[in-house]
DNA sequence: ATGATTGTTAACGAGTTGTTAATGGTGTTT
DNA sequence: AAACACCATTAACAACTCGTTAACAATCAT
């Protein structure tokens, strides 16, 4: 998985460059040390997450955040700064921040707390894409090895399965034999090769009826997933 | 919406009156004094987020959140402690909770918090906290261990309550063996595997009259609740 | 034509699962 | 304390499944 996109914005130039070189071990990191270029780039480029510090020369982290949320209500903020005062805190979670950290924080707490913010914000768009794949008349679940044809369920083995996915994931293309099988075996001899021969032909019984959809072979190479239209 | 369930975990019996009663103005909160009801309680009904002291007279609040977090990857935790030290807040950090309160902690602030955290995991939790569930001619209160049909009541055992409704919080959905064994004993191996299946054997004997109804075996995998409409 | 590769079906066997009974631990009643 | 009840776990054995291997036929390459 590439890097996650974090929008950091600090005016205190030598802290900025230290949390920065800190931050990019995990993450990419855009740095801006006032509000307006920060909102800026904030609506040209897109982001994962923004790390504000309150105070700033011309405008601060509270009004970047009142802006950023009128665009995007996803997105997690945290805020940072030296103001330990209650209202404060209050009034960012308020805006609509996420967290608050303390000046002096410490780097290994910031990079947690970046962390938990983008793996929850993940999940909540992870879990809606549950993979499927149609083609032909049949519609595929790969998590749940079930192979729908319209009224009929089919429950695939483990195997069947995770060959079956292979080729939805490389349709009408040729996938090596030894590709293949490092794939799922993660391991190539005779006779792998032979149990792979075996399941193509069972794959190719279960979608025997379907016309435009087809495993070809090509001789001493592998097997194409032949998809039409 | 219905009021979102918290456990709430504090010796402090001063302390704890207080915040409860502010925080039910706004959540359904089930407060325990000690850490090992509360787990008991976490395992036997299901809430949307948890709020731990640290220091607590016989399990502490780091291993309640290790052990709920065993079970449980998605659900927020807050801990809350006197413990001002940075390596404090990291260790619950990287246990898996999502944000540290030092105390004394402002109320405003806890309720700021966990209502940051329930809307961002929202999604994934909503269903989590249902309270009955009715499938074929069932109608399941997994609180009670109560399983009614038609004018038949059954009392389930806790680990045959906590398997249906982990099965019915996923149907049609492969749930991996090691899944199961994670969330409802904390832990994964062979005789745990084996108690598994004795769970199933008695689940599919309950239901077994239910034409609709169904548990299927992915040998080598798991298991599926097929519920057919 | 001939040896290698692939297609297909059947049979095998190791490992997994289904099921019932025995065991042991815990808490309750007498 | 002893007897009982309850339930999760372990044991024991039966039944089953899937991936592999075998066997033979069909196809391909040279």
């Amino acid at each position: 998985m590439s890097k996650k996109r974090i929008l950091y914005v600090e005016d205190d130039e030598t802290l900025a460059f230290l949390t920065a070189d800190n931050l990019e071990q995990h993450f990419e990191v855009h740095h801006c040390n006032n509000g307006k270029e920060a909102f800026q780039l904030f609506c040209a480029e897109s982001f994962d997450l923004c790390v504000l510090d309150i105070m700033l020369p011309d405008m601060d982290g509270f009004e970047i955040a009142t802006e950023i949320r009128k665009r995007n209500q996803e997105i997690p903020i945290i805020f940072l700064s030296a103001k330990t005062m209650k209202e404060d805190r209050i009034k960012g979670l308020k805006l609509g921040a996420d967290d608050y950290l303390i000046k002096p924080y410490s780097i290994e707490e910031l990079i947690l707390k970046i962390e938990i913010f983008l793996n929850r914000s993940q999940k909540s768009t992870d879990n809606l894409s549950q993979k499927q794949y149609t083609f032909g008349s049949f519609h595929f679940e790969p998590e749940n090895y079930l192979l729908k044809k319209e009224n009929q369920n089919i429950t695939l083995t483990e195997r069947e399965a995770s060959l079956l996915k292979l080729f939805l994931d490389n349709p009408n293309t040729v996938l090596k034999r030894e590709k293949i099988l490092m794939a799922l075996w993660g391991s190539d001899d005779y006779f792998l090769g032979r149990s792979l021969d075996v399941f193509i032909s069972r794959l190719r019984k279960i979608i025997k009826e379907e016309t435009h959809v087809r495993i070809e072979n090509i001789p001493r190479v592998g097997f194409k997933l032949i998809v039409e239209d």
